[in-house]
DNA sequence: TTTGTGTTTGACATTTATGTTAAACAATTA
DNA sequence: TAATTGTTTAACATAAATGTCAAACACAAA
C-alpha cells in the first residue's frame, strides 16, 4: 500500500506568507499566533501543526528573508555590466522591493538584536569580496573617491536603506504625508547616484 | 499640619532610567515589567505605583527620548558657527551619544511603527525650517551640491545613523567584531564630511 | 508615643498567549 | 465500503505577564 503524501503545502505556505506580510509589510513584529492565524484565515493551532511552535515559524521566516536578501544582492553583483550600472540596478530593485516589504530590514535588525544570526556566511563573504574588489577598481579609475571599500558599501546601504526603514519616523518628524514622502523617495535614486559617484576634485 | 511631600523621585527616576538602559543600551524592546524591576532592583509593583501601567512607563520613556533628540538637534542648529562646523559638531555629538544609547533610534522607529507619534511638532518644524534655510544658503555658496534641502538632510542622517542603528546586523553580514566595527565607525566621521561636502564639478 | 503620609511588599485575581490532545473531517485507495 | 492517511477543529491545560489591594513599613511631625 503506497501512501499518498498529500503534498498540499498550501496551508503551510499560506501561514508563512501571511506572517511575512504582517512582519515586513505591516510592521507587526510582535504578532501573536492568533493574529497570524486570523490574518491567514486559518485555525490558530494549525501553526503548531505545521511549525511546531511560534518560535519555529518566526525562525523560518527570518531565514527565508535572509536567503532572499542574499539572493537579491547576488543577482546584481554577478551581473556582467559596468559598476555604475550595477549600483543603479540595485537601487531600482531595492526601491521596488521596498514597496512590498518596507519593514523587512528593520525586522531583520530587531531579530539580530534579539540574538538571531546569519546562516550562510560563506555566500555573503564571497559576495562582499567580489564587491570590494570592484569598488577598489573603480577607485583606481577615479570614478569614486578613495576610501576603504567597506566605507563605500556603508555609504551606499545607508543612503538607500535608511529613509525606507525609518520612513514613518522620518515622515512624522519632517511632517510629510504618504504621497509627499513617496515623491521624495523617487527623487532619491538620482541623489544617491550623484552622492556616491561624486569624485573629489579638491 | 504641613505635609511632608517626600520629594523622593529617586525610585521613579531609577525605574525610568533602568527602562531606558534596557531599551536604548541593551536593545530589549520587549522587556517585561519584571525584567525592568529586577534590573532596577525594585519590586515589580512599584512600576504600577509610579506609572500606573507598563504602557504609561513606555509612553513616558518614548516622550523623554523625543525631547532629548529634539533638544540635541536644537543645541547644534542654533549655534552661531559656520554650517560645516555645525555638521561636524553634530557628528561628534551623535557618535558620542551612540556609545551610550546605540538602540535609541531603532527603538523610536519601532514605537512609531506601532502607532506612537511625535509630540512637539512646533519645535521640530522651526528647527527644520532654519536648517533647510542654511542648507539652501550653502548650496548657493557652492559648498554643497544643489538638491532639495530635505534630500541633503536625508543624506546626512542616513550616513550617520544607519551604521549605528543597524550595527549588529551589519557586523553579522560584514563579519566584523566589536572592535573592528568600532574602528570603522571612528573612521566614518571624515568619510561622511567628505561625502556631504563633495561638490560636483562635472 | 501616636498619628499621618508616602512607600514598599506579598498575595491574589485577571488576562492573554502558547501548546497539547483527542476527536472530527476529507479524500484516497485497497 | 472500510481502512488509511493527512488535515482541521474545539476543548483543555499551562504558562507568563499585568494589575489590584490590603497590609506592612519607614519616617517625620504633632
Amino acid at each position: 500500500m503506497i501512501m499518498s503524501k498529500k503534498e498540499d503545502k498550501i496551508t503551510e505556505e499560506l501561514i508563512k506568507d501571511t506572517a511575512k506580510r504582517l512582519f515586513f509589510t505591516e510592521g507587526l513584529f510582535n504578532a501573536t499566533t492568533q493574529e497570524i492565524a486570523d490574518a491567514a484565515g486559518v485555525n490558530r493551532t494549525l501553526i503548531n501543526y505545521y511549525f511546531r511552535s511560534r518560535d519555529t515559524l518566526f525562525q523560518m521566516v527570518f531565514e527565508d528573508a535572509q536567503k532572499q536578501e542574499i539572493e537579491f544582492a547576488d543577482n546584481v553583483v554577478y551581473l556582467n555590466i559596468p559598476f555604475r550600472e550595477k549600483i543603479s540596478r540595485y537601487l531600482d530593485m531595492y526601491f521596488e522591493q521596498a514597496k512590498q516589504y518596507p519593514y523587512l530590514e528593520i525586522y531583520m535588525v530587531t531579530q539580530v538584536n534579539q540574538g538571531n544570526c546569519i546562516k550562510d556566511k560563506e555566500t555573503v563573504n564571497r559576495l562582499l569580496d567580489k564587491f570590494y574588489l570592484e569598488i577598489a577598481l573603480e577607485m583606481d579609475k577615479g570614478n569614486i573617491n578613495k576610501m576603504r571599500p567597506e566605507q563605500f558599501l556603508l555609504n551606499m546601504i545607508s543612503l538607500i536603506s535608511y529613509p525606507v526603514s525609518m520612513r514613518l519616523l522620518l515622515q512624522e518628524y519632517m511632517g510629510f504625508g504618504e504621497e509627499e514622502f513617496e515623491r521624495l523617495l523617487e527623487e532619491r535614486k538620482d541623489i544617491i547616484m550623484n552622492t556616491l559617484f561624486n569624485t573629489n576634485h579638491n
